[in-house]
DNA sequence: CGGTGTGTTGAA
DNA sequence: TCAACACACCGG
């Protein structure tokens, strides 16, 4: 039902979107912007409606102030309050306004605009409460151009969003390495007042790290047992067709709880029939000053992204117990994070190569649904 | 009938 | 592009 439409089928057809229609145009070949032909004054009645002002409006007429009519004004863009003390979200495009829905908090509201305003106009839009975004290539962002614009909107007014969100990217993490280079993701913001899960965290487990962990062999076993628990390293273990290099592993990005981003090289030694964590472990090593005996933890988030962390204590207790945090997105795909204390942005890159970024991603959603959108 | 979301308008 | 405001219309 309504603007189902907003980009999707190439048509705008129905009549949602179209305002301006092709006579509309004039001149300008190129793309220019839209000459801002304003709504056909169709006057009718005269109220005085409008944003007639955030005053209150005396009615002298009755002696009395009619104030009591006047709606609380948000202040959170695109949100707008309702009759009823609930509050609609809306976006405008193309001359047009999008409805988002309604909501009982109001930074819910805000929040549904957030996303629609991501979904719209990229990440660069104004938003509320969402970072610019430091990268672009975060999974929220992999899931909003995956689906048009009519989904994101659809989901929003139903209030499904952030369970469609949860669902992909669970759904991804199960599927193993596989197809998908994103779809999924990770990201759980703020959004609405109810049940926003936050980054809590589990403790996988446990490594006193030994002393060649620490040593000059510049890697870290993981426990077998432990490593394909928790860390399955899909078709990279296997020479398989999937999997092209299955030497390679998997690049993982590993944030401290300081916003500092490691990056490190997981996969698993035929050799010694380990896995391991290598190219830019002994860097960890040295900065944190790990000894032997040292711990590592591993932890998860226990949020939809299951992003993943790495704390250690020193050994016994002596000396400063500087808990380090690091976090791993997938395993079973490569996966940047590079938010820097938060837990948007995650790139994805797939087995092996990797995309390149906000570019890819934007290119990917834009040429399949945003095509009209651009068009016009 | 309560609410939602659209119609419409003045102001950025 | 936006928000304010009134109310048509819709689902219950």
């Amino acid at each position: 039902m309504d603007y189902s439409c907003i980009d999707d089928s190439t048509s705008t057809t129905s009549e949602s979107l179209s305002f301006s229609t092709p006579s509309a145009n004039k001149t300008t070949t190129t793309e220019k912007l839209p000459p801002p032909p304003p709504p056909p004054p169709q006057a009718m009645r005269l109220y005085r409606m409008g944003s007639g002002g955030s005053s209150v409006v005396l009615d002298l007429d009755n002696g009395v102030e009619t104030e009591s009519r006047k709606l609380p004004s948000s202040k959170f863009k695109g949100v707008v309050p309702q009759p009823n003390g609930r509050w609609g979200a809306q976006i405008y495009e193309k001359h047009q306004r999008v409805w988002l829905g309604t909501f009982n908090e109001e930074e819910e509201a805000a929040a549904s605009y957030d996303i629609a305003a991501r979904r719209f106009r990229g990440r660069d839009a104004v938003t509320n409460f969402k970072s610019p975004a430091i990268d672009g290539t975060d999974a929220e962002s992999a899931f909003l151009d995956a689906h048009s614009k009519a989904e994101i909107v659809d989901m929003l007014r139903k209030h499904t969003y952030n369970d469609e969100l949860q669902q992909s990217m669970r759904k991804f993490l199960d599927g193993n390495g596989n197809g998908k280079c994103f779809g999924s993701g990770t990201t759980m913001t703020h959004s609405e007042g109810n049940g926003g899960v936050l980054r809590a965290r589990e403790v996988l487990f446990e490594k006193a790290v030994t002393p060649s962990d620490v040593g000059k062999l510049n890697r870290l076993v993981i426990p077998k047992q432990h490593a394909e628990k928790h860390f399955p390293l899909p078709a990279l273990t296997t020479v398989t067709a999937m999997n092209p290099s299955p030497t390679k592993g998997v690049l993982i990005n590993l944030e401290d709880r300081t916003g500092k981003v490691w990056r490190f090289r997981y996969s698993y030694w035929n050799s010694s029939q380990s896995y391991v964590l290598t190219k830019g472990w002994s860097r960890f090593v040295k900065e944190k000053n790990l000894r032997a005996g040292d711990v590592v933890c591993f932890e998860r988030s226990t949020g939809p992204d299951r992003q993943l962390y790495i704390d250690w204590k020193v050994r016994s207790g002596t000396e400063q117990q500087t808990p380090v945090q690091t976090v791993v997105r997938l395993f079973g795909v490569n996966i940047f994070n590079v938010s820097s204390a938060k837990p948007n942005d995650v790139a994805v890159e797939c087995g092996g190569k990797k995309r390149s970024r906000e570019v890819d991603l934007f290119a990917l959603g834009r040429s399949k649904k945003q095509a009209i959108i651009n068009a016009l």
